[in-house]
RNA sequence: GCGGAUGUGGUGAAAUUGGUAUACACGCCAGACUUAGGAUCUGGUGCUUCACGGCGUGGAGGUUCGAGUCCUCUCAUCCGCACCA
């Protein structure tokens, strides 16, 4: 009979489903392997990307199991988010109902991958049972003051109609709409990461090696730490009067305290309360304020095109040392939301202030020694023009300008983070409701835990106008849980990126508990830290540093035990591309897995995703490499009647002849690499070489014996990649004897009775011999000598090197 | 600008970690079987040269008996952050 996969792997799937065959089990006892590949988001259908996704985690997962490791392997669904509305707006769907029938479509895709998901413990992120449990970790963070609310500037999309955490805009545009990002004064929820910012930071080294270089310094950025000094500018006696005494002056950070006596200027962003009031009070120019306003109303992108912009605010400040009045400036290019909002400008020393100064004519001063005249230099050396420090070098001098700060009570030294805290609020109707009433009398006040979970309404309108919940007629109203007076609803709801920082805990609590907790301590103790996980790169800010943090988080506030970091390995893969471009539909480059699973096989799918590159990196489609992959699984489907023992035979080697002996060795080497590849270094592209390296070799030769030996191990080794096909061949052949358990490498198929050296001159390959080998190196350099005599001529051989078992290098004069 | 990575045949990629560069696969060429082949099987295939040979891991140096692998410099591509004071 030929191969025919369809066949196959519905018998396979029918008979792992009724065996509950990838369930974990309940005992504590057993070596764990947690393996989780990133949790879809329920677009509709399955794409390649997953496709890979899943074929990796599988295959560790596969490779564990049948290693007699009590293994957790996990699926569910991100399923709150933006695109569920807009099928509503397009299609009049309701986001529940899309969303559901969805996951549904999707999980039986995942089913025709044969991949070796729990199913017990599947759930979607939209369920009430989690969003109960979630509501609950929100109000415990708020009573640990780890989440508050307050109003302040935030990312806005008008086309998503939401604001969007300091991660999620990329490059100044929305990440999911790619829509400009506005600044918009509101109200929200947020997270205090900043609290974590330095255990976040810290903690990084622990993943040293487990996770890729890439994604660790790209956190490391993203968290920004950077120390320096933080004083207070006194506003000058005339400038305090200016501003009716509402100001005594203000802060400023610096990473370059040896730079303070070249300071010339400061400056202000547009948001400064000081610039504010100045504009409130009317005491600039009425042309002036128009400008200001204008540049706050700018976007980040547009600020940063519009180049450097500043005005002089007509106050000035005292310099601490110097007692010189300087001048205070408002300049687009300061930030608000770092260091206070001010700057002191050394524009000899730093190009920004440079470049500003220039431009509008301000004093330079240099204080370290080695620049040139007329441009800023941020090299080191030793400092001038600075009384007391001069003749210091700059490096030293940070630390002697905080010590000298601290000493006078004029500043101290600080660490500063660019990390700003998660808002976390959402202005959107799918998603978990974040559970706190307004009321009149008592302010902010959280929901009774016993009345969660906050559910969302079922009826409602969803236009794209507005958020859906505000404009619901009635589903805000309710009473204090406080007072009992009435009360008004919360009507945003949770970032969907809350939902996924703790799934990886929920998988790992036991599903006869998800009524009675959201996580169960003593199951996280057992199961986590995850050990190896599975996604993309585009995750590595967003996802990975929420989730890093929740996780320390949720231990503060007593839901897991001490618990450093959820994610122990992190294998990003890469993306999967066609005709060197990323498979998307605008594109219209994608490939349906539907249809490559119907035309050839979840097998054949699976193979050529581990195959075609390692999974690192980018992954590019070759439809004709498929068919190479399918004849492959055709090929070793076809040798099963090479064998008739149902065991595994034991060989005399000795007994062998050479082909036989090879096809051995072959067989082993895949098995010696497979450990490698399986636990270390994830390139299964090489193992599945390896395979189809020992399978050729075994068509070379016709012993019986050495085929049943050669596909006993080659279905064991490649059973997790393709289960279905290795299922078979093993029930088959070997009463599936060969999938449990470990095969032992016998170091005696790899004894050869005579090895191939190379013969290289001066390390030039010249040419190779054969030798026993039990050969003595005196033997093995005579032969290699006279193999290679015509280059030996009117030359003398200086030095003789033998690398054992690869080849002779003689070098000659 | 700063940071991270990657450069090997026509293509996807290997290389036991300093020891015969290009395994495995795709593609291509030739042959076999076929009415036919976009099926299957067999053989060949780095470049160059009639050949002996020469040249070959982005480029230039260096260390070494020996370098894809280590060191220095350099170029190119990809990704991330981007006025963070």
């Amino acid at each position: 009979m030929s191969y025919s996969p369809g066949e196959i792997e519905n018998k396979w799937q029918t008979k792992w489903s009724e065996q509950e065959a990838f369930e974990p089990k309940d005992d504590k006892t057993l070596e764990k392997k947690y393996i989780l590949s990133m949790f879809p988001f329920p677009s509709g259908r399955l794409h390649m990307g997953h496709v890979r996704n899943y074929s990796i985690g599988d295959a560790m997962a596969r490779y564990y199991r049948k290693q007699d490791y009590n293994v957790l392997h996990p699926i569910g669904w991100d399923a709150f988010g933006m695109p569920a509305e807009n099928a509503a707006i397009k299609h009049g769907r309701h986001p529940k109902e899309w969303t559901y029938a969805n996951i549904d479509y999707m999980r039986k895709e995942l089913a025709t991958l044969g991949l070796s998901f729990s199913e017990t413990r599947e759930f979607a992120t939209c369920d009430e049972l989690y969003t109960k449990w979630e509501q609950e970790f929100i109000i415990k963070m708020f009573e640990e003051k780890l989440l508050y609310r307050e109003s302040t500037t935030v990312n806005w999309c008008e086309d998503c109609h939401t604001v969007l955490a300091n991660e999620q805009v990329e490059e100044g545009c929305c990440w999911r709409c790619d829509n400009e990002v506005e600044l918009k004064e509101m109200p929200g929820y947020y997270l205090d990461i900043r609290k974590y910012a330095d255990e976040l930071l810290e903690d990084l080294k622990l993943l040293e090696g487990k996770w890729s270089p890439q994604v660790l310094t790209m956190q490391s950025n993203w968290i920004g730490k950077s120390q320096g000094l933080e004083f207070d500018f006194k506003l000058s006696t005339a400038s305090k009067e200016k501003l009716k005494g509402e100001f005594e002056g203000f802060d400023v950070f610096t990473t370059r305290p040896d730079t303070i006596y070249g300071v010339t200027y400061t400056a202000l962003a547009p948001e400064h309360p000081i610039v504010k009031a100045l504009i409130k009070n009317a005491l600039l120019e009425a042309k002036v304020i128009e400008e200001i306003k204008n540049i706050a109303n700018m976007t980040e992108v547009e600020r940063a095109k519009a180049g450097k912009v500043g005005f002089d605010l007509g106050i000035t400040v005292i310099h601490p040392l110097t007692g010189e009045e300087i001048p205070v400036w408002v300049a687009n290019f300061v930030l608000a939301s770092y260091g206070g909002g001010a700057v002191m400008s050394v524009p000899t020393h730093d190009e920004r202030d440079f470049e500003f100064a220039t431009q509008y004519d301000l004093p330079l001063k240099y204080v370290i020694e080695g620049g040139k005249e007329g441009e800023a230099y941020t090299g080191e050396g030793v400092l001038i023009n600075s009384e007391e420090l001069n003749g210091i070098k700059n490096t030293k001098a940070k630390a002697e300008v905080i010590k000298l700060f601290e000493e006078k009570a004029l500043g101290k030294g600080t660490t500063n983070y660019k990390l700003r805290n998660w808002g976390i609020s959402r202005q959107r109707y799918w998603g978990a409701p974040i559970p706190f009433v307004h009321c009149e009398a008592c302010g902010l006040v959280p929901e009774k835990v016993e009345n969660l979970p906050i559910a969302l309404p079922e009826d409602v309108e969803i236009t794209g106008e507005g958020n859906p919940l505000e404009n619901h007629p009635t589903w805000s109203k309710c009473t204090c849980p406080k007072c009992g007076s009435e009360a008004k609803r919360e009507t945003d709801t949770l970032d969907t990126f809350v939902q996924s920082s703790w799934y990886q805990f929920r998988y790992a609590t036991d599903p006869k508990k998800w009524n009675a907790c959201g996580i169960d301590k003593e199951d996280v103790n057992y199961w986590l830290g995850v050990d190896q996980y599975i996604g993309g790169v585009e995750h590595a800010i967003l996802h990975l540093l929420y989730a890093r943090f929740f996780t320390k988080a949720l231990r503060d506030v007593g839901f897991i035990d001490d618990l450093k970091e959820p994610f122990n390995n992190l294998l990003t893969q890469g993306m999967v591309l066609m005709d060197g471009a990323k498979m998307s539909k605008s594109k219209g480059n994608t490939v349906d897995p539907d249809a490559l699973v119907e035309k050839y096989g979840a097998d054949t799918a699976r193979l050529f995703t581990l195959f075609a590159a390692p999974p690192q990196k980018e992954l590019e489609w070759n439809d004709s490499a498929v068919e190479g992959a399918f004849r492959f699984i055709k090929k070793l489907y076809d040798r099963r009647s090479k064998v008739s023992s149902k065991e595994l035979p034991i060989i005399d080697h000795s007994s062998l002849n050479k082909e036989e002996k090879i096809a051995r060795a072959k067989v082993y080497d895949a098995l010696k690499k497979s450990i490698d590849v399986y636990e270390k270094t994830f390139t299964f592209n090489t193992l599945i070489a390896a395979c189809m390296e020992a399978l050729n070799a075994l068509d070379k030769q016709e012993n019986e014996q050495v085929w049943a030996e050669g596909l006993y191990i080659i279905t064991h080794l490649l059973e997790p990649i393709i289960p279905h096909v290795c299922a078979e061949l093993s029930e088959e052949l070997f009463d599936s004897k060969n999938l449990q358990g470990k095969l032992e490498v016998l170091e005696e198929v790899f004894v050869q009775d005579s090895l191939t050296l190379g013969v290289a001159i001066n390390g030039k390959r010249r040419n190779e011999i054969e030798v026993d080998a039990g050969a003595s190196k005196e033997d093995i350099i005579a032969m290699a000598k006279a193999s290679v005599e015509k280059w030996l001529e009117d030359k003398t051989v200086v030095k003789e090197i033998l690398v054992p078992k690869k080849m002779v290098n003689l070098v000659v004069k």
